[in-house]
Formats: structure tokens, C-alpha cells, sequence
DNA sequence: ACAATAGTTTAGTTATATCTAAAATAATTG
DNA sequence: CAATTATTTTAGATATAACTAAACTATTGT
């Protein structure tokens, strides 16, 4: 399926919360709506779908269970998407800095290294 | 205004699109309007009050003129909202690579740069 | 086969987004 | 001040998204 929107699967904060529960470790279906009390099971069925049409999550049935897990390299497509943005030589700078900045703390070690383009 | 999600305000087709007429350099609201002729010029207009709600876009005002421009490090945010799938040490390798090759294909340049890890 | 469990799918409601057209604001010019 | 230009804002239509409840499918156990 050619990968419907990874950014606007993962725009809804109900379907990060569940990509969160299933990155580090597979899930069943059921669990994850155990973690999810306001929510109708019914609901976290059609996130967990929308998830796996975007290639964000796989699925692996057991028995009656459906373990599901996250697929980071997915997130490649969306960096690819993102791609244009980011790819421009002051925008990666500016993340990059704002990025290690927010991390870290503010770091003197960052030189504005060579503008390529147009310093604003 | 506290950031109104960014990756919702990216999640829509059209404001990438105007982000991408504005990145590399300003432009007044009616030249963004006449690089989209499928839509109105509200329309346009609602979209960039959207982009600058989330601090994508900044505007200068000129005469009656309103020239927009792109905020790069706004999307410092949106790594930071990725932030909790992307700093996962597996996350990040996966993706990077899976970057790295759609872009340049192999380049041994970049270190992976010490996990930091949170606790889910 | 029957009942229980795990999950999906559907139908329908409600909320939210996006768009258009028109009215409103704001700066500039005659 | 009135007219013009550039843009925003509002009201209202339509589309899309998220949710619930209930029906449905599939697997396991008795």
C-alpha cells in the first residue's frame, strides 16, 4: 500500500499515544486499550489501522491475540516528506541548534558554521 | 501563543505547500494566493493565521502589504514532539539510515551521537 | 457444537477542518 | 473624505475525523 500520509497518521495525538505504548515492546490490541480507559475499544481498533495502513505499526497474530509493535523506520518516509524543509541548508541548521539546545541545555559549542544560503 | 500542535498544523497538504512558498524567501499574502489559484484568497489567509498560530510562518507588515516568511527552528518543536519515538537509540538508527540512504546514499560522516534514553 | 474471549467492522452521531462568498479592517492615493 | 488595494474575519456549507454501541469474525476451550 503506498503509504497513506505518515504525517497525518501520526498528527492525531490519540494515535502517538498508542505508537508510544508499542515502541518499545509489542503490545496485543487488548492491552493497548488497557492503557487507554477513556476510550472505546472499538476506537483503538480503528487508530491501530490507520497506523498499520501507514506502515507505522506492524501486527502479528497469536492465537486469538494481535501483538502489535512499532515500525520506526517508518518515520523514514516522513523525514522524506519533511524532506523539503529540512533539507534546506538554514533550516537544518536552525533545527539542529534549537533541537540540541532544547536537549541538552544551551551549549556554547555551536558556531553558526558557514551560511550557505541567505542569512535572514 | 504556546505552540498549537505543529505537527497538526504540517498535517495539511496545503499550509506544507504555502510553507514551501515561503521558505526561502518572504512573499506578501496575495503572491502566496497567486501560486494557488485552486483556492481563495480567505482561504489562503486562514491557512497562514493557522501556520503563524503554530509559529511556522512570521509576518512583517510593509505598507498594506504583509510579507510571510518561513520560521525554520519552528520546527525544533516538531523534532522535540518526535522526540520520544526518535530518541529511542533503535528509532534513530533505523531512520537515520533509511534518511541517509534516500538522500546522499552511504556516507560514513555522521556519528550516531550518544543515546539518551527516557524512561516511557 | 456451544460458549467465551480477542479483535474488527459497520452505522450512525458529533466534532472539527476546510472551503466559499461576502463583510469588515487597514493603509494608500486622489 | 472617498476610492482603491491588500488582507483579514465571519457566516455558513460541506467534507472529513473521531468516537460509541452494536454486530460481526475468528480462535480457543469444554
Amino acid at each position: 500500500m503506498l503509504q497513506p500520509a505518515v504525517l497525518a497518521t501520526l498528527a492525531s495525538p490519540r494515535r502517538r499515544e498508542i505508537l508510544r505504548l508499542v515502541w518499545r515492546e509489542e503490545r496485543p490490541a487488548g492491552g493497548i486499550h488497557d492503557a487507554m480507559p477513556d476510550v472505546t475499544f472499538g476506537a483503538v481498533s480503528q487508530h491501530l489501522r490507520a497506523l498499520a495502513d501507514a506502515g507505522l505499526v506492524a501486527c502479528r497474530a497469536e492465537g486469538r491475540r494481535r501483538y502489535y509493535r512499532a515500525r520506526p523506520a517508518a518515520l523514514g518516509p516522513l523525514a522524506g516528506e519533511l524532506e523539503r524543509f529540512w533539507d534546506d541548508a538554514l533550516g537544518r541548521l536552525k533545527v539542529q541548534a534549537e533541537l540540541h539546545a532544547a536537549r541538552r541545555g544551551p551549549r556554547p559549542g555551536r558556531r553558526p558554521a558557514t551560511p550557505r544560503r541567505r542569512p535572514q
